[in-house]
RNA sequence: UCCCUUGUAGCUCAGUUGGUUAGAGCAGUGGACUGUUAAUCCAAAGGUCGUAGGUUCAAGUCCUACCGGGGGAGCCA
């Protein structure tokens, strides 16, 4: 019967015969004994495979190369080498798949992200990789069940949307045309006639959608893709990633911060007890990355302790208009360091966050009540009427990790802010109707998934933490 | 989109102020080896130096443009 590695690695019991599938990583030996080492994606891993060469003959080893497919029955001992505790020796041998050692382009040895991600079909049997995607799928599954447990529902908002106004960012148009040949009439293109009667694009944010089914079931987040039609090339952006949106009604600002936080405590400290192995392997990976950084650009503290750091130190919280007090009073800021000058009214940027969040108090930070003109019109305004009830979550590293705000509850004020901004009212009157009808104080936030997974394995490009990365100019695979 | 940086063997890199036939490690191939741990040892093989122009007696090296990669910025999650 197969067995995955991962539970035979937790056995303690010797002496079973099983079968075992999975992929060669390794393959090395003398002329009367090779050893295999079998991965099978279960667990970072291998399993070490004992072959005695006459019993299989040199033909069948010539076929066990780096990345070939194996079965292999066999009964499970106690290793005699050093670097294991347990090894197969090997009794029957199935090849599945050969990989011809000519062209398989991972070896084992060190290969560059860069070229790993030009392969990503393949980079995924590396053990970095094979690392992310299981942290990756851990935060996943401990989304849903921070949520569940919270007695939160799980609400699925429309990938396809009709909205063209919802100003977080450029969209990606969808179309049944044939682009060679567009339908025109006197307005230019004739829309009516396309699949969905009306101009559509890919969602950008599951936020409005969010906010009707929070005002009718409490309380619901939305977890699925987003996508960016933005021309960004960075480290830090995707033009596909998911995003995690819950939405409480009766929440206010206040509220909205500690379910952020606990939030964000409660998915790491679930990869902190279910990934050990996986999360050791990633810090060591950081560890050896920086060894060949100055010593000023390597992280203080390691992957492991910044992640305990995390789940068991509060937020610093401050407002901000403490923020740019706090900037003002910088050293960079006396000394002219910073790029962008400090002044109250600006958009902070990068490098204001960074002081902040990595010199200044060495936490996670949650700004709040920004200036109204440099947010969105649906959130709260505030009784200053300057600011508006927004909060930022940022992070040591990846910047802003979560954009979340009370929402603005009366109608008027919410007319108001949208004529303001511009954004006629006819083209959300669907959304307004939460505010006609029993409208009442509701807040939530949204989160990048890949920033969070990037935080959580210490990687620091976001094309890492994806399988298939989509940016500008790049979607292969 | 802007700024900086980079492109040499399958991979990771070296290549001096421009100078003769472009090197190494790893991988792969052939062989050796009493249980290996990124196994080890020996041997042969592997290159249009990103592309196109230009300067020069001479270009991997200098200049220009384009293409690809990376970093930073903007926009944001």
């Amino acid at each position: 019967m197969r067995k995955r590695i991962k539970e035979l690695l937790s056995t303690v019991e010797t002496g079973a015969k099983v079968t075992v599938k999975g992929w060669v990583r390794t393959k090395r030996g003398s002329k009367n004994v090779a050893f295999v080492a079998l991965n099978d994606g279960s667990t970072l891993h291998s399993l070490q495979a004992v072959i005695e060469v006459e019993k299989f003959g040199e033909d069948l080893l010539k076929q066990i190369t780096t990345g070939a497919a194996l079965s292999v029955d066999g009964i499970l001992e106690a290793s005699q080498g050093g670097g294991q505790k347990f090894e197969l020796v090997a009794e029957e041998i199935t090849i599945l798949g050969l990989a011809d050692a000519d062209s398989y382009p991972i070896q084992p040895k060190k290969h560059s992200l860069e070229f790993l991600r030009e392969k990503a079909h393949l980079r995924l049997r590396t053990n970095t990789f094979g690392a992310i995607m299981r942290v990756r799928h851990q935060l996943a599954y401990a989304v849903h069940k921070f949520f569940h447990e919270q007695g939160f529902y799980y609400f699925h908002s429309p990938i396809i949307t009709g909205s063209d106004c919802e100003g977080a960012g450029e969209m990606f148009h969808i179309t049944n045309f044939d682009l060679n040949n567009i339908p025109h009439n006197e307005n230019g293109i004739a829309y009516e006639d396309d699949f969905f009667g009306k101009p559509v694009h890919l969602t950008v944010s599951g936020q409005l959608e969010g906010e009707l089914g929070a005002m009718s079931l409490g309380q619901v987040y939305t977890f699925g893709p987003t996508f960016r039609a933005e021309n960004s090339n960075t480290s830090r952006h995707l033009a596909e990633f998911w995003m995690i949106e819950p939405e409480v009604a009766f929440n206010d600002l206040e509220d909205n911060m500690n379910l952020a936080e606990s939030f964000i405590k409660f998915v790491i400290n679930e990869t902190l007890t279910n990934c050990q192995d996986d999360l050791l392997f990633l810090e060591e990976r950081e560890v050896n990355e920086q060894k060949s950084l100055p010593q000023a650009q390597r992280s203080e503290m390691s992957l492991l302790e910044r992640l305990r750091f995390v789940v068991e130190n509060d937020f610093i919280r401050i407002t901000y208009t403490e923020a740019v007090k706090e900037l003002l009073n910088s050293k960079p800021h006396k000394k002219g360091k910073f790029e962008y000058p400090v002044e109250w009214g600006i958009d902070l940027q990068s490098e204001h966050e960074r002081y902040l969040v990595e010199k200044k108090y060495k936490k996670p930070v949650i700004i709040t009540d920004y200036p109204k003109d440099i947010k969105a019109f649906y959130m709260k305004l505030n009784d200053d009427g300057k600011t508006v009830g927004a909060m930022d979550v940022l992070f040591p590293g990846i910047g802003e990790i979560i954009g979340g705000s009370e929402r603005e509850a009366n109608l008027d004020t919410l007319l108001v802010r949208m004529e303001e901004v511009g954004i006629p009212s006819e083209e959300l009157d669907w959304y307004l109707d939460t505010r006609r009808f029993g409208t009442a104080p509701h807040a939530g936030f949204g989160l990048g998934f890949e920033r969070l997974v990037l935080f959580v394995t210490g990687m620091t490009n976001i094309r890492d933490v994806i399988p298939f990365p989509r940016t500008p100019q790049n979607a292969n695979f």
